[in-house]
RNA sequence: AGCCCCGUAGUUCAACGGAUAGAAUAGAAGUUUCCUAAACUUUAGAUCCAGGUUCGAUUCCUGGCGGGGCUACCA
């Protein structure tokens, strides 16, 4: 049993012994370091149920607590706050208790384990993926981590969007000016090379508006009789019709794109288990709606529109069917959400990774699966995170104000590499391997940087000031875990037996308190969707192992004590290297 | 105009309604005969404004001010 839950329980006793009085909540915390005491308990929350002073119970409680828990050795009371001084024993104890060391703080998934299914990445096909890519794709990748290493089984996906207008862009612009260019032939990824004729279709387009203005046209006319936006319109008919050689090209440029991307991810370390397209779900749904209408969900306007009225929830009328019977976007929300669930029966849940602006659309998506009568609805979750923002204000691909993923990722792996050879680290290594060290360490950067900020906030990204890799970064829990392999080499067998007895140094017990918080620390990170929280106790515990490390001899004369101290070590380096890996960052042995 | 989110050291981030608001960077000062100095130690520096709720408010409520987003028969 965890050591909170033993104290609350004692607590609870203590109310129903000495007071008669059920409590339902305790508060604990850890006790702050200008005090004495290891846990604090807040009385002034215990007032409302047992009429006393604050310092008076406070000393009851203490009194109760050290005769009846063997861990509690001592305690004192300062304005209302119960500081516990717990027992090294105990601490002792829980690092030996630890069973299987690297799986410490995971939950155990079996096939009976609930099953969630999280969507994210989910690109269009026009263009390769930028920073704002970037952060959804780690945020997503690593709530699957964070949700598996909670005990859920995770079932990875997207929504591609790969069809519409601006898809047909790229492909008008190609067939005009590409005379034939393969991505081969342009030595270039080949997401970079359809988002080339993507930039170029809109200087076109820009140019052959200002001729028309210039002819005497005003704006929106001339928007109206753009040629070249005139053939994308066409085009876009002729792939709904099915033209076979809008569809080959088609086909052909979405091809070269998902080549780019694979790298783009592998790069990145994620994949995906399954993937939908829109080309296939943009149609579905229109059966729902009918039934919708017909269960009185929905009302038909004179037009044919179909809609939902919200007004009733304080949202408002939502458009779910055109009055030509074509779907939008809320349409084909409803039948792939739909045919989610008929693909894994077996789902408990359906987590979605998109941004805030599109807070709005989820809540109507999930308000009208409810109302259409799906009992899972209520488990829908929108993983809504902040923009991206450049210090010029937002990224826009059409404006070439976008941070491209693969140039940040060289970047990183640059700066990882000249900061490495600086420092002299490295030497000695085969080229290939010092690569890959540099791309972890990079990646590591990079990952941590995007992942330590809580989702919901807008993260501001200066391109002229590289990520850090000193401080409260990726690096410098990546080093932290270096150094401790590096002791453990000296090491034949990790878990020796050690004495219970051992007097503890105050920075080990602050590293054995921080240690023994991770399983609990998972379950709430995983609660909440937040890798942040990961990245924030992961640094924590780094911070309070270097400051021990520094003070103290792991490797010392005693032989139990230095039993202890290297299963410390240890077990510290196995939960760092967990809790990067929710984060999606692997941690070198050496850097 | 309506609705939603956000305002914390110069900067980037923390803080279930709990003690004297924590870190990191940038600034100042130190630490390497000892397991990796990408580290450690010390120092200075912040809750947008005005009310309210209470033992206690960065956190909850109201009203301002400032920033972002959404209010498409686009996705």
């Amino acid at each position: 049993m965890l050591l909170v839950d033993r104290i609350r329980e004692s607590v609870q006793k203590f109310a129903e012994n000495q007071h008669g009085v059920q409590l339902k909540s305790v508060e604990i915390q850890p006790t702050k370091k200008e005090f004495e005491g290891d846990l604090t308990i807040v009385v002034f929350p215990l007032l409302r149920h047992i009429k006393s002073k604050p310092a008076e119970l406070a000393e009851q409680l203490g009194s109760f607590m050290a005769t009846h828990l063997d861990v509690v050795i001592s305690y004192n009371v300062i304005q209302g706050f119960l500081n516990l001084t717990i027992a090294d024993s105990h601490y002792l104890s829980f690092l030996q208790s630890i069973a299987s060391p690297s799986s410490f703080g995971m939950k155990a998934v079996s096939d009976e384990s609930q099953k969630i299914l999280i969507e994210f990445s989910s690109p269009n096909t026009n263009k390769p993926l930028h920073l704002g890519h970037v952060r959804n794709i780690l945020l997503g990748a690593s709530v699957c981590q964070l949700l598996s290493a909670a005990g859920y089984r995770v079932h990875k996906t997207q929504i591609i969007n790969d069809r519409g207008i601006h898809i047909c862009k790229s492909m008008v612009a190609w067939q005009k000016l590409g005379n034939g260019e393969t991505p081969h032939m342009a030595a270039e990824k080949g997401d970079a090379f359809v988002g080339k004729y993507y930039v170029a279709f809109d200087k076109l387009y820009k140019k052959q508006l200002a001729e028309l203005m210039a002819s005497g046209m005003d704006e929106d006319q001339a928007k109206n009789q753009v040629p070249i936006q005139i053939e994308a319109q066409e085009m876009l008919r002729d792939w709904e019709t099915e033209n076979p050689k809008v569809r080959d090209l088609w086909a052909q440029m979405n091809a070269w794109v998902y080549e780019g991307f694979a790298q783009t991810y592998k790069r990145l370390g994620v994949s995906f288990d399954s993937y939908y397209y829109e080309s296939d779900t943009y149609v579905l749904g229109k059966d729902i709606i009918v039934n919708g209408l017909q269960a009185g969900v929905f009302t038909k306007k004179e037009d044919g529109s179909v809609w939902c009225d919200l007004s009733t929830d304080g949202l408002d009328e939502k458009l779910v069917l055109r009055a030509d019977g074509t779907s939008v976007y809320m349409t084909q929300d409803i039948g792939t959400a739909v045919l989610r669930y008929k693909d894994h029966p077996d789902m408990n849940g359906m987590v979605y990774t998109v941004g805030n602006e599109q807070d709005y659309h989820f809540k109507v998506l999930f308000l009208i699966l409810k109302k259409l009568g799906y009992s899972w609805a209520s488990r829908l979750h929108h993983l809504s995170y902040g923009m991206v923002d450049l210090p010029f204000g937002k990224m826009k691909s059409r404006e070439g104000t976008v941070v491209d993923a693969d140039g940040l990722m060289q970047e990183m792996d640059d700066t990882a590499a000249a900061l490495a050879s600086s420092l002299g680290k490295l030497d000695g290594f085969d080229e290939d391997t010092k690569k890959e060290l540099y791309h972890q360490v990079g990646m590591g950067a990079l990952k941590y940087y995007i992942l330590k900020v809580d989702p919901g906030k807008r993260i501001l990204f200066n391109p002229s000031e590289s990520v850090d890799f000193n401080g409260n970064t990726g690096p410098f829990i990546q080093y932290t875990y270096a150094r401790i392999q590096s002791i453990l080499k000296n090491v034949d067998v990790l878990d020796l037996p050690f004495n219970m007895n051992i007097p503890l140094e105050p920075k080990e017990k602050e590293v054995l308190k921080w240690l023994e918080l991770y399983p609990q620390m998972i379950q709430n990170a995983a609660e909440q969707y937040s890798p942040a929280i990961v990245a924030n106790y992961v640094y924590e515990l780094v911070k309070r192992f270097n400051s021990y490390y520094q003070q103290v001899v792991i490797l010392c004369e005693d032989q139990s004590t230095r039993n202890f101290r290297v299963r410390l070590a240890s077990q510290v380096g196995c939960v760092i290297q967990s809790g990067m890996h929710i984060l999606g960052i692997s941690c070198p042995k050496q850097m």
